[in-house]
RNA sequence: GCGAGUGUGCCGGAGUGGUCAAACGGGCUGGACUUAAGAUCCAGUAGCUUUAUGCUUGCGAAGGUUCGAACCCUUUCACUCGCACCA
């Protein structure tokens, strides 16, 4: 604590914890007289080390904007819970040597405690920990009604391998062939899989898109990460057999001069030579030896497999090549080149002295492929039509041909859910010699994690026998449980419905309160997980949708994302690094609501800011003034003047939090309470609003000071005060128009009479904020005519069908009779 | 390459057609208080002079629209973030 404050702020901080704590202003109940909101701040990752300062951002946005929403009378659900399960839990604890559950307990004790320092509106009797098998069964739950609709499936396919992690990891968190959690470099390997089929809801995943209020960025990402695409999928013929081929250029077919397998093709070893055997193998050694990283800087390389394609519409013979850069999994794995209309086909084509077909008049370099748009030539019957028409017609022909189909594809790819590690949501799957894969019991769940397992290479689940080994539900006969867990975005898919009904041990949850608080009315978090747990967790509702349990489709209408905090010089803040702050300390040192009203004076929740000490001593000098101004102030009336400010900060206060520009409010909040300092007196009944807008920022000083006042109730849940209008029509200040403006209106005038209209009087607009203070005398002497005066902004709003006033047409503000 | 942004004083950043040398913070300079420091308060912080509710210049750069542009349009440059060989 700062010596020189001569304030307690722990004690003040304390003391309405307790009070906000006992009186349970802040637990929700479904009340129908008052409408919903749901507010929520994206639940940590309970790490060892307790809050860091982006998580005390997060809370923060969030907790403002839920005592806004408080004291505007709605009923406000702000719950917050442990996303409990996961590897890095999982690694600590094999560290320490300690088991993952207690060393998950410790930690979500100590986030608790912390947390609840920081003044939050929490629910607390709604704490949900997804380790606590009354939550994971229903991980389990719906994951047995997918495994029913056929959304769940195994299958062998390349999948994500970390090798630090000692598990796979789904696309998702594998962008950039990067460990999303530990950096490692990934590694592709063919392993037998879980998926959750994922891309069935591809469509409807964009479509929602549209309903959604989220920062388009998020939406941008999302859609670039689904990546819907038309085109045509042609069959090209190979060693006498169909091999199909998408593009979204069919326009070009005459064009093609060699085909792309991807080096990682499942079948390519159908297309291989004897001849060419051995050079397609050292290339492929070759490439085993580069990361997926590496891979796409590196140049475009290939190799001939012996094999030839069939063109269907030219029956050209053209080379198949296994390339590096052709994506097994995407379309076909396979590629048709046209080196003359591509840029990659054109530089392959280059390096291996390939044919360049030119097929749409255009200019092609040494350099340069031609790719914009432009007339067919060398096409054969359809010279000459533009190459947008030619898509249509040749895809038209080769269907009639039955060569080729129009298809929609998609960059997403099914969720591979499956993870090799202990700590995480047992899949509740058996595996019977005799029925084969079979759901547990619904009955039998939760399937709880055993405790006694050997933590060290490989999955820690295969080395208890005892749970491994159990009776198959269907036949009575030895089976054996999967031994994989789930990914743990799997449990964040739903929580959000949890926290409606959070202790239901029956149900999932009761769907009357998930309808009642749900869709989730305002959802806060880092912009990291657009295209993970914010696709998860759509997917998941939209299931549930479909499923019958819930009336929504999207659970999110409103996400907001906010910016991250970096250390003085804008490097980012990390343990290692030993720039981290830490927000308690912090707290500790200026106060929570120093601390908060720095955080949010800083810079807007979406942008962020470069963390500085220096910063929070205006905070403190502030938060100290507002003391010092309440121990001088006398009370008694109120003057114009900030009758005026403290409207304007009403209804500006009130827009800003609304829109999450909490950095306006601040300031508005410092030149409000300035002015207060400087009045010789103001009414309690006005100090006492100006608390209220504060409150949501600082509310432990505000509590407190609005008690001094000698209020008996919480300044927390009081009523948000309301705008008053009539207070600004004393604004009288005079203001001169600009002497241009009057010349450029006498000349207007003089035109209009040299054309023969005589001009009796004039219409002026100015802008709203001067209108009581024009001088209008001096305005008409100027002028030499009579004039009205409109407050209008935008000229736009001019009634043109107003026929008494005559617009000219292309000159805005002047107006003749 | 694609997508989303940003560019204003010493710094963070307000301002999105007329209230504008530019809010509000921070920093710096000077002053008051103090034995001193801190805290607090006051003044200054683009240039010029006639020191003024003065003039000029100015909001990445260049053009344009307008009586009037930081704000609208065009071109351009620079930076940040995200995705990326998706055919």
């Amino acid at each position: 604590m700062q010596e020189t404050s001569g304030i307690n702020f722990q004690k003040i901080e304390e003391k309405w914890q307790k009070k906000w704590q006992e009186k349970k202003i802040f637990e929700a109940n479904i009340d129908d007289k008052k409408k919903k909101f749901y507010v929520l701040e994206m639940f940590p990752y309970p790490s060892g080390s307790g809050l860091h300062v982006g998580h005390a951002f997060n809370y923060i946005i969030g907790d403002i904007f839920a005592r806004f929403k408080l004291m505007q009378g709605f009923n406000v659900l702000h719950p917050i819970g442990y996303d409990a399960l996961g590897l890095p839990a999982e690694n600590a604890a094999i560290k320490d040597k300690i088991h993952p559950e207690e060393y998950t307990n410790a930690s979500i004790k100590n986030f608790m405690n912390q947390q609840k320092k920081l003044g939050l509106t929490y629910d607390w009797t709604r704490v949900i920990n997804t380790a606590n098998p009354e939550y994971y069964k229903w991980d389990q739950w719906i994951f047995l009604k997918m495994f029913e609709k056929g959304l769940v499936y195994e299958k062998e396919a390349p999948i994500n391998w970390c090798p630090e992690c000692d598990t796979i990891i789904s696309n998702e968190q594998a962008q950039g062939g990067e460990c999303e959690r530990c950096g490692s470099k990934i590694e592709i390997r063919n392993m037998k899989q879980w998926f959750l089929k994922i891309t069935d809801y591809a469509d409807r995943l964009l479509e929602g898109h549209k309903k959604l209020n989220w920062p388009e960025r998020t939406i941008a990402m999302q859609k670039n990460w689904i990546g819907k695409s038309y085109g045509t999928e042609i069959d090209f013929e190979i060693n006498g057999k169909k091999w199909p081929v998408f593009t979204t250029r069919p326009d070009t077919l005459f064009g093609v001069t060699f085909m792309v397998v991807s080096a990682n093709h499942s079948k390519l070893n159908e297309l291989i030579s004897e001849k060419q055997k051995k050079d397609v193998e050292k290339f492929l050694k070759k490439l085993k030896s580069v990361s997926e990283k590496d891979l796409t800087d590196m140049e475009k390389e290939g190799v001939f497999t012996g094999s030839y394609a069939i063109n269907p519409i030219t029956k050209d013979k053209v080379p198949v090549y296994a390339g590096n850069f052709v994506v097994a999994d995407y379309g076909s794995g396979m590629v048709m080149a046209v080196p003359a209309h591509d840029q990659r086909d054109f530089e392959f084509a280059k390096k291996y002295k390939i044919k360049i077909k030119q097929v749409i008049e255009g200019k092609i370099t040494k350099e340069r492929a031609y790719t914009e748009s432009g007339k067919l030539i060398n096409s054969g019957n359809f010279n000459g039509f533009s190459n947008e028409e030619a898509k249509t017609k040749i895809t038209d022909y080769l269907i009639t041909k039955n060569l080729a189909r129009r298809v929609t594809n998609f960059k997403l790819r099914d969720w591979s859910v499956a993870r090799q590690r202990y700590w995480g949501t047992p899949i509740p799957l058996l595996h019977c010699k005799k029925c084969g894969v079979v759901p547990v019991d619904e009955k039998d769940l939760p399937v709880v994690l055993p405790k006694k397992v050997k933590f060290g290479k490989g999955n820690p689940l295969t080395t208890n026998e005892e749970w491994l080994n159990v009776k198959c539900p269907r036949c009575r006969g030895n089976a054996r449980r999967e031994a994989n867990t789930l990914d743990t975005f799997v449990n964040s898919s739903w929580y959000f419905l949890r926290y409606c009904d959070p202790n239901n041990k029956k149900e999932i949850f009761n769907k009357d309160d998930v309808n009642f608080w749900m869709p989730v009315d305002l959802y806060i978090g880092g912009a990291e997980h657009a295209c993970m747990h914010l696709i998860y967790c759509r997917f998941y509702t939209m299931f549930l949708h479909d499923i019958g349990l819930i009336k929504f489709e999207e659970p999110v209408p409103r996400l907001f994302n906010q910016g991250m905090i970096n250390d003085e010089y804008g490097e980012k803040m990390s343990k290692s690094k030993g720039n981290s702050v830490e927000p308690l300390k912090v707290m500790e040192e200026y106060g929570v609501d120093t601390t908060r009203f720095f955080m949010m004076s800083e810079a807007s929740p979406d942008k962020g800011f470069n963390w500085s000490d220096k910063g929070i001593q205006g905070s403190l000098r502030f938060v100290n003034k507002i003391f010092d101004t309440f121990e001088k102030l006398k009370f008694g009336k109120d003057s114009q003047d900030f009758l005026i400010k403290l409207n304007s900060a009403i209804k500006n206060i009130s827009i800003q939090i609304e829109a999450l520009d909490y950095r306006k409010s601040t300031i508005e909040l410092r030149q409000l309470f300035d002015l207060i300092a400087n009045q010789k007196e103001i009414s309690k009944e006005s100090f006492g609003k100006s608390l209220k807008l504060l409150s949501p920022f600082c509310p432990h000083i505000t509590e407190e000071l609005w008690e001094k006042l000698g209020h008996k109730n919480f300044i927390s849940v009081s009523e948000w005060p309301k705008f008053d209008e009539a207070v600004f029509k004393f604004k009288t200040k005079e203001v001169d128009l600009n002497e241009k403006y009057i010349k450029y209106i006498k000349e207007l005038i003089e035109k209009f009479e040299l054309n023969g209209t005589s001009v009796k009087k004039v219409f002026v607009y100015v802008v709203p904020f001067e209108i009581e203070k024009l001088n209008k005398s001096k305005l008409i002497k100027g002028i030499g005519k009579e004039l009205d005066i409109f407050s209008v902004r935008d000229e736009k709003k001019y009634d043109p069908e107003n026929k008494s006033k005559k617009a000219i047409p292309g000159i805005p503000g002047i107006y003749f009779e």
